[in-house]
RNA sequence: CGGGGCGUAGCACAGCCUGGUAGUGCGCACGGUUUGGGACCGUGAGGCCGCAAGUUCGAAUCUUGCCGCCCCGACCA
């Protein structure tokens, strides 16, 4: 194994792979587009499960369980919905399998096939809706405010470990709502959370908007969306919040009596985040030397490497050592004390590097005699040495300061790569360069497609704070009231 | 589904063209010397050479078929 990853600048998607890999998040899978998430991985992916969880329940939502299997006749009921994801659904007909009567192995038994086939979940609406039927009577029912974390199966033609696989793990919020009020405003506040989480949880800096008709959910009246920018200049959709209007509850035949005694249909929305999150979160803010983790998502934020010769000095070492691991966690702060023997200091600084560790701590036998404890910052590559004295405080300061610069490195590079573009000729070539291109643009679907074929840019969104302002589309010349956001995407 | 690449030790690969004892590096085990940014020496363990059929006295190597994975497109969170 060679030591170097390899350069962002050289081979972007090499660089991801290669990060994914050796800071062992995760690997492929002996089947075909599934990743197999490492302990590592997940555990960072369950402190994105955690954060996003507490502020689902802080806004009233509960978590449920639904079936992973939809019955063919369900998915089939909402038709816009039905058309969109038919292209990519895993489809159970057999229930048993038997001895193969001519060879060796098993075969599908011809006599267990289902009357009616399972579609393996690529999302939920249809099963729940299905359900809600039965939750819903009167005004008194709703809202419902339901959340699920589960895992789903879209058939992708090609796939990328946490950007894009047949199989990953997402929640997925449905909600019932007794006035179209009420659901747009829960699709937008669950786009704030999304938002919220972004900035304030990976450190990464998004657009809040929604998307243009032609990129909506298939059976959505509107798609809100959060877009981010990586370190590419490629667009990473992060999140959707969907208004789905009555179009589910009709499918599913879903009615309530309101107060003055009449009989309607429920207003709905869906939302979810995926484990792409993940793949947000390496290509956002790693760098050459491996993974950067924000310190609210890190397993382990602060490593300890002691450097000693003998035994006699690591156990003087770590009698130092043991009163700040107890303090720092007493904090609340993750910290691991490294003092296996089988690896040395110079190994150990690098891996943790690799792994993304926001702060290390090293401590030899000059600290001890100076006093002095070594502290390294991940986000900056950077080291001092400070007094011990203080030093759990020093940590606990560094922490925020660490995310808050890594969120600010992000915004910049997200700034520097946004362009007001108002001509064909700029469009093609700062898309080429890899950029956010806020452009005019004249609304249809037309010109979308046009775009699209010729740039391979896409409209990642409308966003929602886009001043009104009179404008030619970029490439029809045609009127425009804003300007919309362009850009390649994963 | 189209185009390209690759399946040989846990990992990365060489060997294949020109058939004849299965190799190198990393990792692993043990011993020693080392230790402030990915140490070194010695010894050792570890292989149905992707699967199947064929050619041959003999196949990792040649032929055919199959399977799988990765990368680039079309599709997508």
């Amino acid at each position: 194994m060679s030591k170097a990853l390899p350069k962002r600048s050289e081979n972007y998607s090499e660089w991801y792979n290669e990060i994914v890999k050796r800071a062992d998040l995760a690997e492929n899978s002996a089947v075909r587009g599934c990743m197999v998430i490492k302990p590592y991985g997940f555990a960072i992916w369950e402190k994105m499960q955690r954060g996003l969880d507490d502020m689902f329940k802080a806004t009233g939502h509960q978590n449920a369980y639904f079936p992973l299997f939809v019955p063919k006749s369900f998915l089939e009921k909402e038709e816009e919905h039905a058309e969109g994801f038919a292209k990519e659904c895993a489809v159970v007909t057999h229930y048993r399998l038997k001895k193969n009567p001519d060879g060796p192995g098993l075969i599908v038994d011809p006599a267990a096939k289902l009357e009616e086939e399972l579609i393996v979940r690529p999302t939920s609406e249809a099963i729940i809706w299905n359900a809600y039927r039965g939750w819903i009577q009167s005004w008194r029912d709703l809202p419902i405010l339901v959340n699920q974390w589960a895992n789903i199966v879209r058939w992708e033609m090609r796939t990328r470990i946490f950007l894009r696989t047949a199989e990953f793990l997402w929640q997925e919020g449905h909600t019932a709502h007794a006035t179209k009020e009420e659901a747009v405003e829960e699709t937008e506040r669950m786009l704030g959370v999304y938002a919220d989480f972004a900035e304030n949880w990976i450190a990464l800096p998004v657009i809040r908007g929604y998307k243009s008709p032609a990129e909506r959910f298939a059976g959505a009246e509107e798609t809100y969306c959060i877009e981010a920018m990586m370190q590419d200049g490629k667009a990473l959709q992060c999140g959707t919040s969907h208004f789905l209007g009555q179009n589910f509850a009709k499918a599913f035949d879903v009615k309530f009596v309101n107060k003055e005694n009449e009989l309607e249909h429920p207003w709905a929305t869906s939302w979810g985040v995926s484990t792409r999150l993940m793949g947000a979160l390496i290509m956002a803010h790693s760098d050459d030397n491996g993974l950067v983790l924000p310190p609210k998502l890190a397993p382990i934020q602060v490593v300890i490497v002691p450097i000693h010769r003998s035994p006699e000095d690591l156990a003087e070492i770590t009698a130092v050592v043991d009163p700040i691991v107890e303090k720092l966690k007493a904090a609340g702060v993750s910290v691991k004390y490294d003092d296996s023997d089988n690896q040395r200091s110079g190994w150990k600084f690098a891996e943790y590097e690799l792994k993304g560790v926001p702060v290390r701590l090293a401590l030899g036998k000059r600290d001890l005699e100076a006093g002095t404890i070594e502290v390294a910052r991940r986000d900056t590559l950077t080291k001092e040495s400070r007094p011990l004295e203080g030093i759990v405080e020093h940590v606990q300061e560094l922490m925020s300061e660490i995310q808050a610069n890594i969120y600010a490195k992000a915004a910049k590079f997200r700034e520097e790569h946004t362009f007001r573009v108002d001509t064909w000729d700029e469009f093609v070539e700062r898309i080429e360069e890899g950029a956010f291109l806020l452009a005019h643009w004249d609304g249809t679907a037309e010109t979308e497609e046009n775009i699209k074929e010729q740039t391979k840019a896409t409209i990642r969104c409308i966003p929602l704070d886009a001043p009104h302002e009179e404008g030619k589309c970029i490439l029809t010349g045609n009127p425009s009231h804003r300007r919309v956001v362009f850009a390649r995407a994963y």
